[in-house]
DNA sequence: CACATAGGCTATCGATCTATAGCTTTACGC
DNA sequence: GCGTAAAGCTATAGATCGATAGCCTATGTG
């Protein structure tokens, strides 16, 4: 019952339980004693993969933070109108989250993200939120959606992500497809000037959105193959 | 220094900077002397004022769930049609919401509400879900809505209202009516069938929610006047 | 002016938390 | 088949947490 050699299960369970239980009772509520005992080690064999409680949530971070960063730019550099991209960026990009491994519902909700040992993440999440308002602008610029304040459709969108992840819990969402166009119609038809272009830009969105997942059709699970 | 009299300031206050710390550390990551130090009393004096750490949470989730309570019941009963009832309640709500003295951000975050001591607030959020579904379920009956489904319609909301506060920060909101009424319309634009009747509704709602306001023009600041 | 009480204080207990030290066991390369 | 390193363990240090005990003082009422 002890030294198994290097296979990484336990680390990538060890992140899996941690953010389930960042989930359901925050950072700073869960104890290394509750995510060595979710995974079934010792508290102490909690440091033989992390270096600190911290360092597990910077990793869980980044796991939801660099792959957001560039589906937004991505959508940002991708040539279609900016309702379409805004359409594609948002279908894609909770479809992305929902499909992910780890429950990200706690990741941002207390100020967390002002620990002194997460200022790189503070500062992605930053250039997350300023690309996102730059898309939306765009769309307002072009007359496509209405003149609608840009900072609250952001904050908008990021309350329902926030809910979406809330809502699927622990386990990876059944239909995370259904929910992410769900989520990008729910925001467009907020925001179009004209509502009946849904259709279309649902369309166009669409072949936008196959054309980015052709290229990189990249394995997924670290460790558990 | 030490022996005020009954005059309640210092339990006012630590109500106040409680739900500004829970918003930032959350409620676990909060401890009862980092209250105590925000308004300061030393930790001991605390308990002179609330029975445990969970009966200040319990407290501040009353003085959001009650009235809220209150006014989702107000817009089911109310005479006017679905979506102009919903349009109403979303405002008032979140006018409400903004002007507490409180910041609601961290009430919600963490499965907080599962504690042994707050199943009764636990109750309350649950009845608030099940009359917002109601009336959204009122409005796709009648047409006037479209036939989105009703439990994402209910998460669109609590993540709209949450990400709303979580924007004003810890400071009363400066523009409360303002962020209501975008909140309101947001919601209506991608819910409703027909999106040109958003002005009417705009109009019947301005109606109805004033005449909720009159009867009940009940002074507030406990303590504080 | 006496005195009851609200509301402050110091001191401290026991539990729990993060993290380290140091030992042991298993798996894998040579 | 032997040694190294990964990965487990026990024990424990040091800090902090929620909560209680017991004392002191200012205030308001009679």
């Amino acid at each position: 019952m002890a030294g198994r050699g290097p296979d990484g299960v336990t680390r990538h369970r060890a992140l899996i339980e941690a953010s389930r239980l960042f989930a359901a009772r925050g950072f700073h509520g869960t104890s290394t004693r509750d995510i060595a005992e979710a995974v079934g080690v010792r508290q102490p064999t909690f440091y033989r993969h992390f270096a600190s409680k911290t360092a597990i949530l910077a990793e869980l971070l980044d796991a939801d933070l660099l792959p957001a960063l560039k589906r937004i730019r991505t959508a940002l550099a991708a040539e279609a109108g900016p309702a379409v991209r805004l359409h594609a960026y948002l279908h894609t990009d909770v479809a992305a989250i929902l499909r992910l491994p780890y429950d990200v519902r706690g990741l941002y909700n207390d100020d967390v993200l002002e620990l002194p040992d997460l200022t790189d993440q503070a500062t992605r999440r930053e250039q997350m939120h300023h690309l996102t308002t730059t898309l939306v602008d765009q769309g307002i610029a072009s007359g496509e959606l209405i003149a609608i304040e840009t900072d609250f459709v952001q904050h908008a969108i990021t309350g329902l992500l926030l809910e979406v992840v809330r809502e699927r819990g622990a386990a990876p969402s059944p239909a995370p497809e259904k929910r992410a166009l769900e989520v990008a119609d729910f925001v467009l038809r907020a925001t179009l000037a004209d509502p009946t272009r849904l259709p279309d830009i649902r369309q166009e969105s669409a072949n936008l959105s196959s054309r980015w997942n052709q290229p990189t059709a990249a394995p997924l699970s670290p460790g558990v193959s």
